[in-house]
DNA sequence: TTGTGTATATTCACTGGTCGGTATACATCA
DNA sequence: TGATGTATACCGACCAGTGAATATACACAA
């Protein structure tokens, strides 16, 4: 077909990205896939092996984009590393106000799927979240002053992946802003004791 | 029958607990559980209205276990708050260590159940996870040097349900002594600013 | 240009199986 | 006798995946 407008497995996947990731994996049918994509399901099966290969599809999709998007919300706020870690986390909080918010879709496929345990998904999830691990962790090492740049890192997505299912959980994004506040804080008592662990910014660039 | 060995609607509660928690909640049938009780499904029926009753049940026969298992591990751990905080952590990665080791129920049960919005196990859910933060958040206010004891609480619990989610899914319980180690600096850096935020223990009683 | 072959893409109708829940009958005991 | 509990067998809905046939597009030969 037309390769501009609607590539048929392409279209597959963003059905199955927006059922999945509203209602969950176990909650959404084959058939209701594909209805939402106005395809029939053998068309579905066609382009895709099994209901475990569309899952995967439909995560491997939004791992770069949702990474862009940490790292462009990271760009666009300033002042030290702390802030603009904690600006991911407040743009996290106004996204998560919008009623239809549903969280991370890789940690809640992984929970859904946690008796399947080397299930394509899990993989997905787990190459993500390292991901973002990573680009945390490449940032607090330019950083230069910083400790335990590995260690900063995962508590840092330990607060972000607390704050997602926290929020979802209470459906009160204020836990969001804690979170990013708590990593605020821990960015900066991670710096050498010099500058008090207050409001203040920490020294932005002073390579050891 | 005999009310002291098994009387069936808890023989039922711990067959659906076992299997709920290990397996998830729509991976599991009413038959199995049943079957896993020694039970026909109709005499499962006629102590539970539908598995949704059955799931609530489940979820709410786990809330002060908890509870007492975090405050046990809590009192048995030396030091300040902050070390004894961490102490929870350190249990819990010793939990996590083993490898039938599943997450938090409460938490899992909510993500599987989350396009039912009102749904009781959720409400569950939610209720034990409040019970928790506001232990914490007495004891952070019975420290009394603690500057925002609800913010720090919810910190605390930020970490926490963190560590449930990664370490679930990089199966990796080095993530739960990060988080402990985040929690504890928390703590400690919440505390007025006298000491340096660092490795020493800070003030342990000290009322304003 | 027309005819033929082939790979891609799509459809309709169907299967085997599971699941939550129920109808009905039977058992036990106060 | 009536309340409580158990057993067997079943229902209707749904669901992942399939078989067989068909449509489309493009290659290349006559």
């Amino acid at each position: 077909m037309s390769d501009t407008i609607p590539p048929t497995r392409e279209r597959i996947i963003a059905a199955a990205g927006k059922l999945f990731h509203s209602e969950g994996i176990r909650a959404v049918s084959v058939d209701a896939v594909a209805e939402k994509a106005g395809v029939t399901k053998r068309t579905l099966y066609y382009h895709f092996r099994s209901k475990d290969d569309l899952i995967a599809a439909y995560l491997e999709a939004r791992d770069q984009p949702n990474l862009a998007l940490f790292q462009r919300w990271f760009a666009e706020t300033d002042g030290d590393a702390a802030a603009k870690v904690e600006g991911i986390f407040r743009n996290l909080a106004r996204s998560a106000s919008h009623p239809k918010w549903k969280g991370c879709g890789f940690l809640r496929t992984s929970v859904e799927l946690i008796n399947l345990p080397g299930h394509p998904a899990i993989l997905a999830g787990r190459a993500h979240k390292k991901r973002i691990e990573d680009w945390l962790c490449s940032i607090f090492e330019e950083e230069g002053a910083v400790k335990e740049p590995r260690q900063l890192a995962r508590q840092v997505i330990l607060l972000l992946d607390g704050a997602f299912a926290v929020v979802l959980l209470h459906r009160d994004p204020s836990y969001m802003e804690a979170a990013g506040d708590a990593a605020a804080r821990l960015i900066r008592t991670s710096l050498p004791k010099r500058d008090a662990p207050d409001v203040g910014r920490a020294c932005t660039a002073l390579d050891p």
